[in-house]
DNA sequence: TTCCATCATGGAATCGATACCACATCGCAT
DNA sequence: ATGCGATGTGGTATCGATTCCATGATGGAA
């Protein structure tokens, strides 16, 4: 492999010289500059990234942990990172934990020393997780939760929840159905159903103890949690609100299996703009999260404070609902 | 920071020993190796891995180059992949080219010297590309493209679509539309066309012009695509055959929309099922190709090649129909 | 002529690890 | 007593870059 000193031997000069043309600092003569260069592109020499990253103490490199890339909203994010980090030189460190809480502290002790910054898409925000971040002062950013303390991007689920809500009941349903995750992920969890029990109240409108089902994150379970939901409510609901759109898409092909026709015996409705949604049978009405533009303003920030530059504790992004034919 | 040397002295040993304790190599007696041990766990020391590749020219990560992750096929493979590499301590650094070809290239330099080996989930097989993976002589895979000298797993694209076109041949259909892709796209786009007219060829049966239509991966071109198709064709054909399945379900948006029936009035069959094959309307007939196997069949060639262990220079995946109502 | 910026260049220390080699100790066989 | 292999430890060079500092030219101002 060819190094910094076969260059410098190579164009006649020291690799200090070397070093000052591939980083343009200091001072090199035209002449000296031309040598190395051509000397440069002739061997196809590359510097090697450790060396300098053992130097400099930066590595250029960003760990992403992430719970799975299988699904939409976190490969979206992914996109959205990739794009503005390679903007600025730097390149992504790729953490999949499979879902499992463990890894995600695993990664964090892995990336420490090897990462200028970590990005983590969160699922949950327990605090044996957010107290090892903080112990480990590198610059971090949170996507999808929000925590103390830490910079976090995240959407407004509260209000996305309310919306949708009040979405179907000036629709006209009254009898709203709910199929929402498990609550240790607190913005789909917690914020969402907060945000649907809430609207509900403030419009005078109850809810049977059967409308409300959990899945977990697949289609698979949003098909059964609406079965449970038909099954053991006395009164049937007029309209489902899922809190993610393969939970909807799961509850109408479970619906659309017994005969029932959507809207017109049931209406349903998601969140995430799948690009799916909009290609079942009808077009599912959700909510977009521009995922993509969270990745880049968690990039931005991250780099930012990388940088020492002015950053924003807190971001959250606006949504935009996609109104259908599902309800 | 803290160092191996901050810890040599905390230990009252030398870095050497330290560095045996960290790699349980050489002799180091009991007792100065628990001295070691608790004043690493004290610390909360992790080694340096940059200072480490540098001295051992191992970085125990892989460079993985994508053209998206916003689709199933090379998420899921990256899954594999990273469940694998996982396992032997390796990490994943991402290089998302978005589709540009360029990229590719420049990824390929970038990536040279940070990584022990490259995977590429390649799109296109152009000899500028596979000219400059043999010249930088590193440990190479290809997944989902054929070419010349180097580690390739693959599927058997060719047998796939003579499969599909025999199937849908004996459901009684003779008049058959094919949706495929550019033929930069070597697997894709050739070997899945020539598949489908060998096997219409060996039965006798002809295509007209019309019928044979191109899309651009996404549902939408696949909709488009089906467009031309119906309105192109003089005699329409009874079967769609598309490359892949969003382009399978754009197709059938399509013709649904047109008050069309699936498979009544025309049969529909994708390739890759997708999570999203399985609950349209009706349930897409497509090939499932394991990419998640692809990826840790992937894994295992690179690391038996970086280890010097016997690997296999091809790797072809089985396959299999997954027979549904859109058929 | 002298002096002092400005420009150019090389030498050497350094980053944090590994690995080779030398040396010391110890027990056991000769 | 001597020799020798096994065991344990530290010293030091090294990996490939960057960076600080010293030293030399060069040239225009005083």
């Amino acid at each position: 492999m060819v190094t910094i000193k076969d260059i410098a031997t190579m164009a006649n000069v020291s690799r200090s010289t070397v070093s000052r043309v591939l980083n343009n600092s200091g001072y090199v003569s035209e002449e000296a500059r031309q040598r190395v260069e051509k000397v440069i592109e002739a061997t196809g020499y590359v510097p090697s990234g450790y060396a300098k990253s053992l130097r400099t103490k930066q590595t250029k490199v960003i760990g992403v942990i992430l719970p799975t890339i299988q699904t939409e909203t976190p490969s979206r994010v992914v996109t959205g990172l990739g794009r503005e980090l390679s903007k600025h030189g730097y390149q992504i460190l790729l953490a999949n934990t499979d879902h499992d809480k463990e890894k995600e502290l695993e990664y964090l002790d892995l990336l420490v020393r090897q990462v200028d910054g970590i990005v983590l898409i969160a699922t949950n925000t327990e605090p044996e997780l957010t107290q090892k971040i903080k112990s480990m002062n590198l610059p971090f950013v949170m996507v999808g939760q929000e925590a103390e303390n830490v910079i976090c991007v995240t959407y407004d689920d509260y209000h996305v929840a309310r919306d949708v809500t009040a979405f179907l009941v000036d629709k006209g349903h009254t009898q709203i159905g709910f199929i929402g995750v498990d609550e240790t992920d607190q913005a789909v969890g917690c914020f969402r159903k907060k945000g649907f029990y809430d609207e509900m109240k403030s419009r005078d409108l109850s809810i049977e103890e059967a409308w409300v089902q959990k899945g977990v994150f697949d289609i698979d379970s949003g098909c059964k949690a609406m079965k449970k939901i038909i099954e053991d409510s006395k009164q049937r609901p007029t309209a489902i609100f899922a809190v993610t759109d393969r939970l909807a898409i799961g509850a109408m092909s479970y619906v659309k299996r017994i005969g029932m026709e959507i809207p017109k015996d049931i209406a349903i409705a998601g969140i995430g703009a799948s690009e799916l949604s909009q290609y079942v049978d009808p077009p599912l009405t959700t909510v977009d999260y521009k995922n993509e533009t969270a990745g880049e303003e968690a990039a931005k920030q991250l780099l930012a404070f990388i940088q020492g530059e002015d950053y924003q504790k807190k971001i959250v992004l606006d949504y935009r609902l996609l109104s259908r034919d599902s309800v």
